[in-house]
DNA sequence: GACCAGGTAGCAA
DNA sequence: TTGCTACATGGT
């Protein structure tokens, strides 16, 4: 079985996966220990993936990234985590204000995701209204009922559903797994894509507003939506999706960025967020700050 | 038993 | 365009 391990010493500003895979912006990952989200980071444990029908597995040790994979997967790693990012050139330059320093010290060492483009897609139109505990639950449950079985290392694993085979799910189905009100966007979005309709990827390549208006046209999903799609799987970092902890952080410490609607609001505070008055890393600081905002006790 | 959670669709004005 | 409101479910 290849293995390999990407010493944490050669990324620029370092790199913690557990912040990374625990903050609410990846429902792809799974803990072995089944201890998500409960704060337990000790005993190294392993979070694996499916990608393209192939597991991954990967955990933190005290000098490095290291992975499991039936192929060599160090590309892969990289690409999925974004360990290529220099992340202390991006908050050398990001915008010093008291709260925002405050983000950047209590996430220290995380990193923005780059999931695959529709189990993002889906599992964000499950995001509305609901918790981060309960997202990832869900997304565990659709990989399960609709997910291909995947044998690796003398384990069954389950990859998260393609657009033909969650297409195959009906309403009633999705809501007896307790998806609610969602189950109808979940299925019309999966029969979209299965018929070739629209992609998420369609959006790829488009200037960053175009890009968000792209992908409104799928059922449940929203410009907020939209962002979370964009900026952790589609590549555009300078995406700010406003959720309601970001509502919260602009009205209490950026309140001259509400210009009450979501266009203007966004372009606002991506300025605000962004480096040397650019969007580019806006992204980053938002994702810091909503983990912070939402976690600290 | 309210209130809230990484909101959106549908409809009225 | 903008401004309501209904929509499921589970945890605190």
């Amino acid at each position: 079985m290849p293995t390999g391990a990407i010493p944490t010493a050669s990324l620029s500003g370092g790199m913690d996966l557990h912040v990374t895979l625990e903050s609410g912006q990846s429902y792809l990952w799974r803990r072995e220990d089944g201890r998500m989200y409960e704060g337990v980071t000790d005993g190294s444990p392993w979070y694996y993936t499916v990608v393209d029908g192939e597991v991954l597995r990967v955990r933190q040790t005290d000098a490095a990234i290291e992975w499991h994979a039936s192929a060599d997967a160090e590309g892969l790693v990289r690409e999925l985590l974004r360990l290529d990012d220099d992340l202390e050139a991006i908050f050398a330059a990001a915008p010093d204000e008291p709260m925002l320093g405050e983000a950047y010290e209590y996430a220290n060492g995380l990193r923005l995701v780059d999931d695959p483009p529709f189990p993002t897609l889906i599992s964000f139109i499950l995001s509305q209204q609901m918790r981060v505990e309960r997202i990832h639950s869900m997304t565990t449950t659709l990989a399960r009922e609709y997910g291909s079985e995947i044998e690796f290392d003398s384990r069954t694993y389950h990859a998260f559903p393609t657009p033909e085979e969650l297409a195959t799910a009906s309403e009633s189905e999705l809501r007896e797994l307790g998806l609610g009100y969602r189950a109808p966007y979940v299925v019309r979005t999966a029969e979209m894509v299965a018929a070739g309709e629209a992609h998420p990827t369609d959006a790829v390549g488009l200037p960053y507003e175009d890009a968000r208006e792209s992908l409104t046209r799928f059922v449940g999903v929203g410009d907020k939506v939209a962002d979370c799609v964009l900026l952790f799987s589609l590549g555009y970092l300078e995406a700010v999706p406003l959720d309601t902890w970001i509502r919260t952080a602009i009205e209490d410490h950026f309140p001259d960025c509400d210009r009450g609607n979501y266009a203007d609001t966004s372009r606002a505070i991506r300025r605000r967020f962004g480096v040397d008055d650019a969007d580019d890393y806006a992204g980053y600081v938002q994702t810091y700050v909503f983990h912070y905002l939402r976690t600290r006790s």
